[in-house]
DNA sequence: CGCTGTGAATGTATTCACAGCG
DNA sequence: CGCTGTGAATACATTCACAGCG
């Protein structure tokens, strides 16, 4: 999906040899350390942490093992220090400055999704094009006309957009934003986007969800 | 992910032999088909509709040959004729039941989502805990206490729940669910649950998303 | 000992390359 | 010829299995 990438960020690894697969459960392990630290435990051996995460422990070490050596032999890994690590691997240790694009209903589940600015994301700004709600503020922040889109990234500048808009705007949309500096794209646009190489673009697509289930379901159907 | 499974459909290949990778891809090619056909495109080879996907012919070829052979040699396939079979093998020429469990702003645009009965959803029940939700009505759908959750799917039988309710209260209800006969679960809270082995789980996580932008996103920064 | 970290072995997905049909 | 359908080759992800450290 993404384009092969270069460049190495000065801590651990080069990025670009790294998995989807391995970025995906490393997301999961963080959350479980999460839970476990929450729940006062200091130690956690690869094997536990892989029955949490629905895998097995030989995967976990191997995981980690890409970004260094966190766990003592013998013990196993500290629970907050390995957390913290990863929330570094992810890059969500720092924050990232978000635009929303579409305050539909789906744009308003994203905005009151706690997670989201737990996990390293907050919304600075908001476009929608909807002339009733670009009055309205959402705890404070202004939703500006999808128009004046340059303007407002010029002055509130973002590192990443979520857009949810109707399929219809998605690219055109997509485009102006990277053309005033987005560098990375969550796309709920049930339609596929694209840009230029060097722009990081994700797309959920609920509909291909729902039709893998489709099809789990049809095969042991009578 | 999916837990194994046995039993054929009778028409065409061991659904269990078949990866996730290639269905997932079978949605993409079935929206880029729907979209040649109302372009009144007839026909179109394993490069082109692979180029639209973002793959290769080979790829292309490789997925449609798990379950027949479509195409005609030295010309390619037929556009609505393989739409038709990818939309049987992906089981959304029929209707699928769906119970949503939770009416708040992502289960109201999912609701209004119209994709998902464009391909085979049709929301016949609605679940929410909340009183003053329960009062009102979503296109003539009664939204109902999720304490009644077993009466509610006695009078109105579903195929599969589409889950957006807090993280902490997903795990309970799709329990009770899955009791009630429940055989596939779309689960939108943040958290992960889990179901008896033969009821189909698929988890959509937009933290996990995220995290993968910032990843990547990471990688690169200065 | 117990558990990590990791090369080597296995399993799975993708791509190549070409025979074969329209 | 052009393009499909597919075994063989390659690339990639996961798991095994064990050396080595605390």
């Amino acid at each position: 999906m993404g384009e092969a990438r270069s460049s190495n960020n000065g801590r651990s690894g080069d990025a670009s040899r790294i998995s989807d697969y391995t970025v995906r459960r490393l997301s999961v392990y963080c959350h479980i350390l999460e839970e476990l630290e929450s729940d006062g435990i200091e130690v956690v051996s690869s094997a536990r942490l892989a029955t949490f995460a629905g895998t097995n422990s030989a995967q976990v070490r191997k995981d980690l093992s890409y970004f260094g050596n966190f766990g003592k032999r013998g013990r196993g890994y500290g629970v907050s220090d390995l957390k913290r690590r990863i929330r570094s691997i992810l890059g969500i240790d720092r924050l990232w400055r978000v635009v929303l694009v579409g305050a539909g209903n789906l744009g308003s589940a994203l905005f009151s999704y706690k997670d989201f600015s737990h996990h390293g994301f907050q919304i600075v700004a908001i476009l929608d094009n909807d002339p009733d709600k670009i009055v309205t503020r959402w705890d404070g922040i202004e939703i500006s006309s999808v128009a004046r889109c340059e303007e407002v990234l010029q002055n509130t500048p973002v590192d990443v957009a979520v857009v949810t808009t109707p399929a219809s705007e998605a690219q055109a949309v997509v485009d102006r934003l990277v053309k005033a500096g987005v560098r990375g794209v969550l796309n709920f646009a049930p339609c596929k986007v694209e840009a230029k190489s060097g722009v990081h673009l994700r797309n959920v697509n609920i509909t291909i969800e729902l039709e893998g289930l489709s099809f789990a379901l049809r095969a042991e159907e009578p």
